[in-house]
DNA sequence: CTGAAAGCGCTTACAG
DNA sequence: CTGAAAGCGCTTACAG
């Protein structure tokens, strides 16, 4: 059992194009025909002949020299800051389930939200022949914007979007407000924001709704409460704790995800404030977490794997020479036990 | 700005070493040697020229074609349950980084521990030629195993092992080993085990550890207080639920999960169990998130990066030809708040 | 050190 | 409907 001791085990002679047409006595072309997804100019009674031989001797199409001779790879890259981040994993999952199933492969690189790292996978992916890039990282700096213009292949930005470019997201403006409604409509008048990172579209759309509509009610957020991060519960800790230290007073918060919410309610915490008697929190996201925190979270239910099989389709659809639009998906409210006791 | 709107740009002519080799007046040969990644038989000076040129011009290998004529992608594939459950998440983050390092790339497929999907994703690696595979979804049953007999390339198991396979894990047995012995410590003797799915190596070392060191120390932990499941949330909240049922004495519940562990905080803050001062709570894999929940979770550090790199840095040696062991990383017990106030 | 040639496995016009 | 041929871009023995 040496060779499954050592992972390995010994390689069967490759069953080719070749090969199959010499056992059939026919020509490699007509192989190559009769195999294709809608074979076209070969007798019925052929493409039988072909599939049966091709599966009973475990035929498997070499990627490298078809992508090498049509130019096209079926394989497609995605960029996103970090796979840990669950949020982001989301997405990953409906853009892998939509590229299977259009028999796509998708490459998915952790870029930090760093241009340089960016610039280098987006590189390496590029050497790869992908036939285009689900982006998931994109930053409202000029560095992150300008890298796109030397993309020669097709792309797509998903969950954050830029101005004027072809995106499919969740509408953060609306999901800014429907939080802004909610703690509102519970009496809420002091409120702290973790705004998260403003150069992400999420992080800037999401504050920016919520400010916006309680502007429009008369209610001011001064500006040393909208504290701005990252999205993760460190982040969260440190915004609140800054908020709570300049305005003790506050009876919400609202994070812009829902680790930062989780990171949140640690400080509170820590405070001593219970939560939501003394300070209501809000999430966004909807992670499966949300709702089996020691006190549930409120959160903002934003489609993320919806996000990622619609950008995906998208994707696809432009590959195949169409012209797609944006697309925004609608976010739902989700309240628990964080704001409404 | 059409062209930046619809995601697309107008594709330059490809730079390939034929074109390079008729501007600088050589054989695609002489490039080639020039451009490899140890040149060998060229002037130290043609490599200059070539690769200035190249630089200048942009020239990006072509992978398919090197792969078709070698025989190597420089592509390995990867299987993980799920890239949402931050644990494996970190696993493929470390994989990754190790594979970028070395010059290759990773895919990596959401198998859901379903042997029907993992035995789909592998056969569709595989005709992309990849030339290994990091195997992190390995389970204890027939179907699974049978699985790995087939695949025609090196693989390494990472995190979960199997009984004679190569594989990179934590030293599970260790791991829960600490664990009992910490409870231990702190006196408690009516325990309960969150066991989470005991057909991966991890929870089913993880849980024999743990229950071995406190048989060993005479407390013994009846089959009822032991309840399997998976690694998530939801698991953890069930789970506990069931023990704290049929035992409402004991007085602390390990989990084979950070996960597992929160939604066990959640049970218990239902029933409205203080902890640690009525039950103790301890997890497994230390997340960032341990650190930051209200109540801070005691946990062991199971280095699952550590474990990502080094299984893609044994499958590199396997597939350079050389032998490499399995590797079995130490775990660290990190106390926190949620066993001792 | 450099060149010329073969060939990896596939797809696809072009004939017949 | 089937065959024969070309060629995608690369690497690598084989000459010189």
């Amino acid at each position: 059992m040496q060779g499954k001791q050592d992972g390995t085990l010994r390689r069967s002679p490759t069953v080719t194009l070749a090969s199959l047409a010499r056992e059939l006595g026919v020509n490699v072309s007509t192989v190559s025909r009769a195999l294709s997804e809608r074979p076209t100019g070969v007798s019925a009674a052929t493409v039988a002949t072909v599939r049966r031989a091709a599966e009973q001797r475990g035929y498997r199409r070499n990627l490298a020299a078809r992508t090498l001779r049509t130019g096209r790879s079926f394989t497609v890259g995605m960029t996103v800051a970090r796979l840990t981040d669950v949020a982001l994993a989301s997405v990953y999952g409906g853009v892998d389930e939509a590229s299977i199933h259009a028999g796509y492969t998708t490459f998915v690189a952790n870029t930090l939200d760093r241009a340089d790292l960016r610039r280098r996978r987006l590189d390496l992916m590029l050497g790869r022949q992908v036939d285009g890039f689900v982006l998931a990282d994109s930053h409202l700096d000029g560095a992150a914007i300008g890298q796109l213009d030397d993309l020669r292949v097709p792309h797509v930005l998903a969950l954050r979007g830029l101005p004027g470019r072809l995106s499919v997201t969740t509408d953060d403006l609306v999901g800014g407000r429907l939080v802004a409604e909610h703690l509102l409509g519970l009496g809420h008048r002091r409120i702290g924001v973790v705004a998260g990172d403003v150069l992400a579209s999420t992080g800037e759309q999401r504050t920016r709704g919520f400010l916006d509509t309680l502007d429009e009610a008369g209610v001011d957020v001064p500006q040393h409460r909208v504290v701005p991060g990252l999205f993760d519960v460190r982040s969260g800790v440190e915004s609140a704790a800054q908020i709570l230290a300049t305005d003790p007073d506050v009876t919400a918060i609202f994070a812009t995800s829902d680790a930062a919410a989780i990171g949140v309610m640690a400080t509170l915490r820590d405070l001593g404030r219970r939560i939501p008697e003394d300070v209501a929190v809000v999430g966004y996201n909807n992670l499966d977490l949300a709702e089996a925190l020691p006190v549930p979270l409120t959160s903002v239910d934003s489609r993320l794997f919806d996000v990622g099989t619609q950008a995906m389709r998208t994707l696809l659809e432009l590959i195949g020479g169409g012209s797609p639009g944006s697309l925004s998906l609608e976010p739902r409210l989700v309240v628990r036990a964080s704001t409404v006791p």
